[in-house]
DNA sequence: CGTCAAACTTGAATCTATTCAATATTTTTT
DNA sequence: AAAAAATATTGAATAGATTCAAGTTTGACG
């Protein structure tokens, strides 16, 4: 059997975690001070602090939730080669982008990306940037395997095309919630758009119809 | 003649300026307080407020000035047309990268990106948006006279493939000011192999060499 | 000049994240 | 099961950005 001490560690974490979420999403990142989780969480704000070194960890904690369920969904549709690659970017990244916000509003995004960008060696920083890696490793991971199967030229470099790919996406986002007013149609829409500018070119390229 | 007045105002407001560029490449951005900056501009803690609304307009008009240069001389190479694409580019985003850190650290440039991305509406987050679509435009434009001189396939989406690109440089420029041991020379490397991947495509095209 | 209003400056007070020394609880040892 | 050790909790204290009421300085006008 557990001990005492375990399990309550365990619900403490758990009861301080809901506690943010809750009143995060409610009333934003910036405006809920940790008097207000610590109140909600039953706990004292010296507590907190045993188990989240920052505020900022907290957040941060709920990016990984929702990032690694992204990630999961993410190996489902690798796990089945693509038909045809334009689809299935379109299809990948747009999975990423309707799922962002199940557990984080935009403003805990531009809260959490903030943090990442400001300071990146914290564990906080590192953590966020190897989420941001393995979601970039596969878009290129598709890019390759569309390769393999014939349907990209097999000249293109596959790797820097699924980094530029994926950083302008992941600059997309940036801007998507940076903007309130912006829909995640929009943010779709302007995909789309370059997925048809890169793509039309690689088939121009493959099929030699210049 | 001016009023004294006037006079002393663009004074205060020089040397609080010219204080925090010196305390913040000194110290970086966090570890200023606005006392130091008010000690060293000789004036006191409100005074500063009277002129930057927060330590992070400061910055920003740090940043801002940067730019401003840095977009100035983009004209200057918009101003006579590429010959060869793909070196025109490269031109471009390299000299956007070399003269990035002229007068801001890497730690000045994350504690910038942070705060406009946290605080997109302040007048700040604002600007600083501003600026990185002046930017953005200048790519577009460059790859769009490119296709008007027949260097660049006239069925592509320059803009789309503009926008594309600068999103991609614009994150990459994140990360290596993330990086405090990431050199220019790999941060123009990587450009350089996006660069290719991207144009051997357009040439492909282009010249209807698949 | 002398007076008044407008525009500035000032630093003490406020608001929050974070730290830490004092307690309190749980586990281990005897 | 008492004592000692290990581990957690607590909230008062600290630190630094920002605000604001009170006090100064400047410029306009007689």
């Amino acid at each position: 059997m557990t001990g005492l001490r375990t399990r309550q560690k365990a619900d403490r974490k758990r009861r301080i975690l809901k506690a943010s979420m809750l009143l995060f999403r409610r009333s934003g990142y910036r405006h809920v001070r940790i008097e207000d989780i610590a109140e909600v969480a039953e706990v004292s704000v010296g507590t907190v602090y045993n188990y989240y070194a920052t505020k900022g960890d907290i957040l941060i904690a709920i990016v990984a939730m929702e990032v690694e369920e992204v990630l999961a969904a993410g190996e489902a549709l690798l796990a089945t080669p693509p038909v045809a690659m334009r689809g299935a970017l379109q299809a990948l990244i747009s999975h990423y982008y309707d799922h962002s916000l199940n557990y984080l509003s935009k403003e805990m995004w531009r809260a959490a990306m903030a943090l990442s960008i400001e300071a990146p060696l914290t564990p906080n920083g590192v953590l966020y940037h190897q989420l941001d890696d393995r979601l970039r490793a596969q878009v290129q991971a598709l890019l390759a395997s569309g390769q393999a199967q014939g349907e990209v030229d097999p000249r293109l470099d596959t790797d820097a095309l699924g980094d530029l790919l994926f950083n302008s996406l992941n600059m997309m986002f940036v801007e998507f919630v940076s903007d309130d007013a912006m829909t995640l149609e929009a943010l779709k829409l302007r995909l789309s758009r370059q997925l048809d500018a890169m793509t039309r070119v690689w088939a121009s390229a493959a099929h030699g119809t210049a």
